[in-house]
DNA sequence: CAAAGCATGTAAGCAGTTACATGATTGT
DNA sequence: ACAATCATGTAACTGCTTACATGCTTTG
């Protein structure tokens, strides 16, 4: 389960080059990945070397040739046997949380400001996602199938920023009460 | 931001063995980390190396010496710089919403067998949380605050995995209404 | 004239994983 | 007899990260 199986996606909609791949992680909401060099052109190498994938060179007159990616039959078989694999719970890592276990260090007033910073991270993030959202769609749509999912998913991953922020603002009020 | 502070966390409880905190780390619900050896006793290491913990060597007669490890004033201020540090954004790799993604080669049958697996993972999940909840109280208990923000993590939690059920549940329902 | 875009790749490192190795003791 | 508990550690690997390297073109 990593990135090699989004990949296949990507190339499962069409042809890409390494270049746009990055982008395409780099730009989406709703993958993890940074999108780095290293680990894009290398996975498209393994993946050639596999034969998931074929490669066709273009020539270009002003910039650099560019590698075509195009996924194979064999490709396929890949990306459907990883979608029939069994589901896999979300791994999350709550690093404030973790923070918040230990912060018995920490007086009232700095544990009231490392909650202000983090409901002012998250609001943030809340921000950018409805304007990302109120833009553009990214994402495929070969049917209503599929556009209900990608709807939905991006929906999910506010709804869980939302409520996050939620809890710890509430969290907050609460330690507020303790200790006023 | 690794399994080192956390470490020292619990270090600033109260002293223990390595073979303690890699128990703590993989009966524990709130925290991320499997609790392998190779990384608890390695770090364990490195802390003492870096003077955060001293180490105090117990003989015992009917089972392995063993070495329990108390925090340094080092370690407490390590502690405390960490929590002072800036807070991060949650890290979630939700590996089923990205099979959903690229689910298009997948049968309506197929797709509905996918979610049918994932919803009984995550009741599953909840159920062993609420045992668990319902059991024993883990986690230290130095004031009332600690107290509240361990159990608001804990309800935080258990939270989560309840929307993304009911967020799972929820489009289940809208897929089979596209397709019937 | 500097920054951003196009396009490919490499190097070094971090945090985590499973599996292995050892060996006595206690419970089923 | 077999598994689990106590207790420490090592080896090999995975997936991902940032930073670096090259070089031409277009935009501000």
């Amino acid at each position: 389960m990593s990135i090699r199986n989004a990949i296949l996606g990507f190339l499962s909609w069409k042809p890409f080059t390494g270049y746009e791949l990055k982008k395409l992680f780099a730009d989406s909401l709703s993958f993890h990945w940074s999108g780095n060099s290293n680990q894009i052109y290398g996975t498209l190498i393994q993946l050639h070397k596999d034969g998931a994938v074929s490669i066709e060179v273009q020539q270009q007159e002003k910039y650099p040739a560019k590698k075509v990616y195009a996924i194979t039959e064999a490709g396929r078989e890949e990306l459907k046997a990883w979608l029939l694999d069994g589901p896999v719970l979300p791994e999350v890592k709550n690093h404030f949380q973790i923070q918040l276990a230990w912060a018995e260090a920490l007086s009232g007033a700095e544990l009231d400001a490392l909650f202000e910073r983090y409901e002012r991270l998250l609001s943030d993030q809340i921000l950018m996602y409805r304007d990302r959202a109120a833009r553009g769609r990214e994402g495929p749509s070969r049917s209503a199938r599929e556009m209900l999912i990608w709807m939905r998913i991006e929906e999910g991953r506010l709804a869980a920023y939302e409520a996050e922020l939620a809890w710890a603002a509430g969290l907050r009020k609460e330690l507020a009460g303790l200790s006023g």
